[in-house]
RNA sequence: GGAGGGAUGGCAGAGCGGACGAAUGCACCGGUCUUGAAAACCGACGUGGGGCGACUCACCGUGGGUUCAAAUCCCACUCCCUCCGCCA
């Protein structure tokens, strides 16, 4: 949620950034004006609250004092105040409600440096990495036998089974198995294993209550992305950042304990609703996959170097791999709603001949936290709201699709990477 | 799933219709004393909203209700604890 406080300052600052992200100027004014009326009934109707409380004090000492008489008039009295203070604290509920509401579709308001555009096609080509980049090597050329799409390849060595995903649960919920199934293990392992340390090892529930799911934002908006359990009032997370968003919420922070950093890998579950017939095939979209998270809550001027470092460790697992990969600055057009600033990170997969994105790294600023409502004890004694910093390293579905194209040798045998070896049993060919 | 008990400030814990935003203890912070520390003593000590301000409003698990007045009474829900049952 944007901070209403410096919308009422700042309203030609926060109306230029949000035009930036195609939110229009008069929208902001109706919110301003709603604001304004809202102020203006919650006085009147605590000067009501005031009176009557007031009234109620007198009541009880004119009790103390055995004067019947001046309790009953007095009791009277309240009655009609409380009559029309119920009246005006409805109408300031109301009002309250309709700017709440307007206030929590409000999206982030974008950093300097994000690029203005429309949609994907106007994100910004930051960098490309290859192997052997650093020694002058030009970008790879890929060979015929690494040009078959991972869900052939996948079938062919019994590494994934997508039609039996399908007849349990829906097609697009992929079945790994055999040595394909161990290789989705190793990758998490791997990631889980960089991390620790750094970063402290969680493993959160997969389901979160409604009232999770609204304070990391992704509930009212995105309710027909998820799936949801509406007899226990569940809904099956995304992508762990939902429940690492929630876990402190509410608590006023220590400064001395930030930044507090923590992974995860969870299961993440989305319906994809929208997308239908796109990206089909294969593991390009799934309604479940693995990803470990990189997550931290810090002060604000921790956050730039909390965001560098969970891209840069992003990276560091996908040089390790031997992807090849670019590194987009998403534009004002294709910026998540919280996110004030997103890096993604695209690996290219030459089977399927195309960049499928396996990280996306976000500064949320305190979007989230006034959300969630997480805070740090500031020098002065006050409170101030954290900033949230989260990115995948990573999404192990396209990383799993990319290995297997990308290692596919002319006998059609897959090498996978020699990090992964110790997560692999020592075995990193995968025979024909 | 059944039966009981509970939820109050950072923690512990009192209050169970009238000046309660809440006693008390501990912790934390400031000070006195001390070479320094401890002890002792003094003081401050929840969060959020509105108002230039004096000040005011809300919050005692959550949501409703009763009342002139609710932490306190009533209803529903959630969570926690104990016991029983079932179970990976």
């Amino acid at each position: 949620m944007i901070d209403l406080v410096q919308l009422r300052r700042e309203p030609d600052f926060v109306k230029e950034a949000l035009s930036r992200r195609g939110i229009s100027p008069s929208t902001m004014d109706e919110i301003i004006a709603l604001d304004v009326e809202h102020r203006r009934l919650l006085q009147e109707a605590e000067r009501l609250r005031a009176e009557v409380k007031d009234l109620s004090r007198q009541v009880g000492e004119a009790r103390r004092n055995k004067d019947t008489a001046t309790a009953e008039a007095l009791m009277e009295k309240s009655r009609s105040v409380g009559d029309l203070e119920s009246a005006a604290s409805a109408k300031t509920d109301e009002v309250g409600a309709d700017l709440r509401g307007r206030l929590l579709l409000i999206p982030n308001l974008p950093s300097p440096e994000v690029p203005i555009g429309k949609d994907e096609t106007e994100n910004v080509e930051l960098r490309r990495w290859w192997p052997g980049m650093e020694q002058g090597k030009p970008e790879p050329i890929y060979a015929e036998h690494q040009r078959k799409p991972h869900w052939e390849i996948g079938l062919e060595l019994g590494l994934l089974d997508m039609e039996s995903g399908a007849k349990i649960a829906g097609s697009m919920f992929p079945l790994y198995r055999g040595f394909g199934s161990r290789l989705l293990r190793a990758l998490g392992f791997y990631a889980l294993d960089q991390h620790m340390g750094d970063y402290e090892e969680l493993r959160p529930p997969s389901f979160a209550l409604t009232e999770t799911m609204m304070s990391t934002g992704h509930l009212p908006k995105s309710q027909d992305d998820m799936y949801a359990i509406e007899r226990d009032d569940l809904w099956a997370i995304p992508t762990s950042e939902v429940p690492l968003t929630s876990m402190l919420r509410d608590q006023i922070l220590d400064p001395k304990t930030l930044p507090i950093r923590y992974t995860a890998q969870t299961a993440c579950f989305r319906r994809e609703a929208g997308s239908a017939g796109k990206d089909t095939r294969g593991l390009l979209r799934v309604h479940e996959f693995d990803k470990v998270e990189l997550f931290a809550y810090c002060l604000p001027e921790q956050a730039e170097a909390a965001h560098a470092d969970i891209l840069a460790r992003a990276e560091a697992m996908l040089q390790a791999f031997g992807l090849s990969y670019r590194v987009l600055n998403l534009c004002t057009g294709d910026l998540g709603t919280s996110s004030a600033k997103t890096i993604d990170l695209e690996v290219f997969s030459p089977g399927v001949d195309r960049y499928l994105e396996v990280s996306s790294v976000s500064w949320f600023r305190d979007f989230q936290a006034r959300r969630a409502n997480v805070r740090y004890r500031t020098e002065d004694g006050s409170t101030a709201l954290v900033h949230t910093v989260n990115g995948s390293a990573l999404a192990w579905a396209r990383i799993w699709a990319a290995l297997v194209e990308t290692g596919r040798q002319a006998d059609g045998s897959i090498v996978l990477p020699d990090v992964l070896a110790p997560y692999l049993g020592g075995k990193t060919v995968i025979p024909a």
